[in-house]
DNA sequence: CTGTCAATTGAACAGATATTCAATTATTGG
DNA sequence: CCAATAATTGAATATCTGTTCAATTGACAG
């Protein structure tokens, strides 16, 4: 202990295990990536135009009225999830329909409810 | 069209189709828990942290150190990873040794490396 | 062309959140 | 008991984010 650099407002650490650590770091670009990605499914009214969207294409004018918010709402939350490749979209007339876009989502919908069941059984 | 109630502030609705869609929304309760379970990965450090303790049981001064950031800011941030079940904690001594609670972390993100590089090759 | 309506957009505001800083707690060794 | 130190805690601040509101775009019908 103290015979390794220490970057932080400690005296005492475990440079063996710090120093094979650090080697398996992720890189900051991968980390930002998860981070963006999670950070994209952290919003309730994401979350519930997601799962609709899981089952049933719908244009923007109907997720409103499912989810009782103003269409401008929705809209914002849905470039968002587009901007992340989690919807795509097409258009109609003047109707824009949208639907998931892939279906790693619904895998991973599901094993968060595993975990999360899983959580409260402690 | 126009023959079921808007709740927003659109005229026209598809309304046979929202009417299924309703009938399969998630509750209130289980969209907050996955929205909860998304938000504590949606941050750097808390991804950095989950995918390090993923391979390693580490002391809070030696994350510090890894990640060049405050002991306190690893504090704060071990706990809300804490608070939701993701992290578990053994004091030994004057340290806290941090571990990853539950491997379904690593199954989710997997998966979302694969939606990440495929949504990449577009 | 003109009016209507679905959808998008940008600015503004209110609420949430990550880090910092200072103070405190808990444990060990002398 | 006292000093040292790993860790936690709470308050404050700066930044980020979701919704609202008003204005605009784009497509269709007459």
């Amino acid at each position: 202990m103290g015979n390794c650099e220490n970057v932080c407002d400690c005296e005492v650490i475990h440079c063996d295990k710090v120093a094979v650590a650090k080697q398996s770091l992720l890189d900051d670009d991968t980390i930002l990536n998860l981070a963006d990605f999670f950070k994209i499914l952290s919003d309730s009214t994401r979350v519930k135009i997601v799962s609709i969207l899981e089952k049933h294409e719908l244009c923007v004018c109907d997720i409103a009225n499912l989810l009782n918010m103003t269409k401008s709402a929705v809209s914002h939350q849905l470039k968002n999830l587009k901007d992340m490749n989690l919807v795509k979209s097409r258009k109609i007339g003047k109707e824009v329909w949208y639907a998931l876009a892939d279906e790693h989502i619904s895998k991973i919908f599901d094993i968060t409810f595993e975990h999360i069941n899983e959580a409260q059984n402690d």
